[in-house]
RNA sequence: CGCGGGGUAGAGCAGUUGGUAGCUCGUCGGGCUCAUAACCCGGAGGUCGUUGGUUCAAGUCCUUCCCCCGCAA
């Protein structure tokens, strides 16, 4: 099939992959290269790294919706779209461009957490199960009708890069199935249920801030939802400390939350929580590579000392 | 050359106004204890990232380059 495939960053490789192994006639269309690390260099997104590799036609738009898009869309006349993380949205011109509409490979289980972060999210706000949708892709953000979707467990302390891995892959294996059933004809499609529908919005740095008042389940899915990005952090007399991993303890609470009620390099770092203490097993001081807590320990005396 | 922090014993850090380097853990040896993530005594281990310079004297001041980290994107 001829399929016009709109992706940018790593979730979406995955999906590029199967098609390229699939033999369809691809043309990618991404996001055009942005600066990016320390120096600001001029960045190509993933997506394009690996068609330029592949040897698949690469196009990039500032927006697809603008007219130089719309004209390349129409020039390559594809069959199919296919968006996967794309991070731009489409228009009504552009989605009827396809003779078989766009489908869109989302990574939860629609309706729920419709939006830009949906995995980070799935874990901060403590869902044991996830997965990843497959949508006929309308204007609306992520509503339109549901075609296909497989459903996962995630793990007591899975992070949110874990997780993105294992939902891109699967993402691969549900596009695939979606594409197949849609050529032999029996691909249903499902609207999707209004009163069970939640927006998640997109996660910023300020999302990783850590209140350990709050119960120290919540501070341990906060702590795996934003790693390794935003990343969750406390202050400690008001420099962020990053908080890379925590381990769930029964030992129950010793003090004012944040209070580092043990700190010592043999025994390791334990934080209280709302409800008892967190182990916090890898952190990152400011200037300093993130480190395992005991080791970090050694050159920053804690005990007793009050994160925020 | 976007802004800023940093490179000191195996590891993590400290080193005041320039005067041949300290702490914690680890490590090696010894001791104490029913026992210990415990404690005591002792030892080994550092060309202070790199280049050049200033100085009687530089980890500490200036300079070249390399590497690491944060912010911003």
């Amino acid at each position: 099939m001829r399929i016009a495939f709109l992706g940018t960053p790593d979730f979406a490789l995955p999906s590029l992959e199967m098609l390229i192994g699939a033999e369809h006639e691809l043309c990618v269309f991404t996001q055009p290269d942005r600066p990016a690390g320390r120096h600001g260099e001029l960045t190509p997104p993933p997506v394009k790294v690996m068609a330029e590799q592949r040897g698949i036609p690469v196009r990039q738009f500032e927006k697809i919706r603008s007219a130089q898009g719309v004209a390349a869309l129409r020039a390559f006349a594809p069959e199919l779209m296919v968006t996967a993380a794309f991070g731009q949205l489409l228009s009504q011109e552009n989605l009827d461009i396809p003779t078989y509409g766009c489908v869109n490979v989302h990574a939860s289980l629609l309706p729920k957490y419709r939006g830009a972060a949906p995995i980070q999210w799935a874990i901060i706000e403590g869902e044991r199960v996830t997965g990843v949708t497959t949508m006929l892709t309308e204007l609306g953000l992520d509503t339109g009708d549901i075609l296909l979707f497989e459903q996962t467990e995630i793990g007591p302390d899975e992070t949110a890069g874990e997780l993105f891995k294992r939902l891109s892959a699967l993402g691969a294996k549900v596009l695939k199935e979606t594409i197949e059933r849609m050529q032999n004809g029996t691909l249903t499609r499902a609207k999707q249920d209004e009163a069970l529908a939640s927006k998640c919005r997109m996660i910023n740095k300020e999302d990783g801030r850590i209140d350990f008042s709050q119960s120290a389940q919540k501070v341990h899915d906060l702590v795996r939802g934003a790693n390794p990005w935003p990343c969750a952090y406390a202050l400690l007399d008001g420099e962020p400390i990053k908080i890379w991993k925590t381990r769930m303890t029964q030992e129950p609470p010793a003090g004012e939350p944040g209070l580092c009620a043990v700190a010592d390099p043999r025994r390791g770092l334990y934080v209280d929580a709302g409800d008892g203490l967190v182990e916090i097993l890898e952190m990152q001081f400011p200037g300093a590579r993130r480190m395992d807590a005991k080791t970090a320990l050694l050159g920053h005396p804690l005990a007793g000392r009050r994160l925020r």
